[in-house]
DNA sequence: GTCTATAGTACGATAGAC
DNA sequence: GTCTATCGTACTATAGAC
């Protein structure tokens, strides 16, 4: 309860569940993961996952509570810093992509819950969109006014677009990065989370003022 | 059997099952869906899947194999088509892009494999690399010879970065774009395929000529 | 090429003792 | 909070008649 570390050895039964149940179904899938095999994988009994979290759907939702939590905790934190550092002046888009960013990059490649940040968005289903709306709120907010400040000529479809690409980015970074195994990473290995990040944000902050370059050709100013 | 069109009203059962197959993954899941309800939604009989693909993971590849075919086909031609255009100069990379995404982006709102064709990405298993390197050849080879010429001064690590990057943008688009739902397009309606094609295009180029002007300025020739 | 019938297995969920 | 035992259901795959 409350706690943000890593969890992986407490020995309380609710979260050795949260655990095994993270990397089956990171491995295999939700449905092809049984409540079966999580309670057998952490040692506990069958009906354990019943008692503790109800129905199936729980214990998914429950799993990325847990993480998502600790992520975005970091989130808001690498944004509080550059803003302070900032003192009242707009952010750099930089900083604000790469302090949402970077957390997630930064799960080690043998995370589990790296590929499940992705499968959250493509499995059928209202699972994004509960999870959305239940922890991604206080993000969502803070980072969209960042983003405002430092982007005050785009308007808010832009903005919107761009963060939606974005997500599409980094969920597809993550998730599927086994593919990334048949390219020559000569000068950016895929394990190096800092190269990514930061080539990642380049190529998000580039696409991210090329809306605004777009639109203050024609238009002058008052974005919307 | 090398037929491009809908393959809607055929009344083959084969093209029956892929049909069925299509519309039931897309809404509840490869696992969630059973081999039953595939061949009743297709008012086929329970052994029809096995004796006309074999195993569920073969159905599977099949419905992906129909489809991509057909997309890959409209890729190769609009890319055809530019270079007619453009006689002996490189394309530009707003072409190369617009290619490559609008013959997804143009699938109807309503069409099932528009939300499977980011779910291949994130599902466990080897299933995105068996489609991609069983269907994505031809593809690969055409659109990456193009952007070299297009690009000469990148180097082919960020080609490759740019490539899965603007597959990430793809796929979640229109994957996820049941989350857009949420969000206020006054000048960018999401069931406008052109208008998406125009936006993902400006943000993905931009993206991608990010990498370019990076490398140039501190070296001179020689990407590499 | 299509059907019926079924073998063999696994599942989620819960009731009720401890 | 943890356990055993079990109900009722669903599944894939195939064998064998038509």
């Amino acid at each position: 309860m409350g706690q943000l570390g890593s969890c992986t050895d407490m020995t309380d039964t609710r979260n050795r569940i949260l655990d095994a149940a993270e990397r089956l179904f990171s491995t295999r899938g939700f449905h092809a993961t049984s409540i079966r095999m999580i309670t057998a994988e952490a040692g506990a009994n069958l009906a354990a996952i019943n008692y503790h979290f109800g129905p199936k759907n729980a214990l998914i939702r429950a799993v990325y509570a847990r993480r998502l939590e600790q992520l975005n905790a970091l989130r808001l934190q690498m944004l509080d810093a550059c803003e302070v550092r900032a003192g009242s002046e707009p952010l750099p888009v930089e900083d604000i992509v790469r302090a949402f960013i970077a957390p997630v990059l930064r799960l080690p490649p043998e995370d589990p819950f790296r590929r499940l940040i992705g499968r959250m968005y493509s499995e059928p289903g209202d699972l994004a969109r509960q999870i959305i709306s239940e922890h991604m709120g206080e993000v969502a907010r803070r980072f969209t006014l960042a983003i405002r400040r430092a982007l005050p000529d785009a308007a808010n479809t832009d903005l919107h677009w761009g963060a939606f690409f974005t997500i599409g980015v980094l969920a597809h970074t993550v998730t599927a990065s086994a593919l990334l195994n048949l390219i020559p990473n000569d000068r950016c290995d895929p394990k190096n989370a800092d190269s990514v990040t930061e080539r990642m944000t380049t190529f998000v902050c580039a696409g991210l003022r090329s809306f605004v370059i777009r639109e203050e050709t024609p238009t002058s100013g008052l974005a919307g």
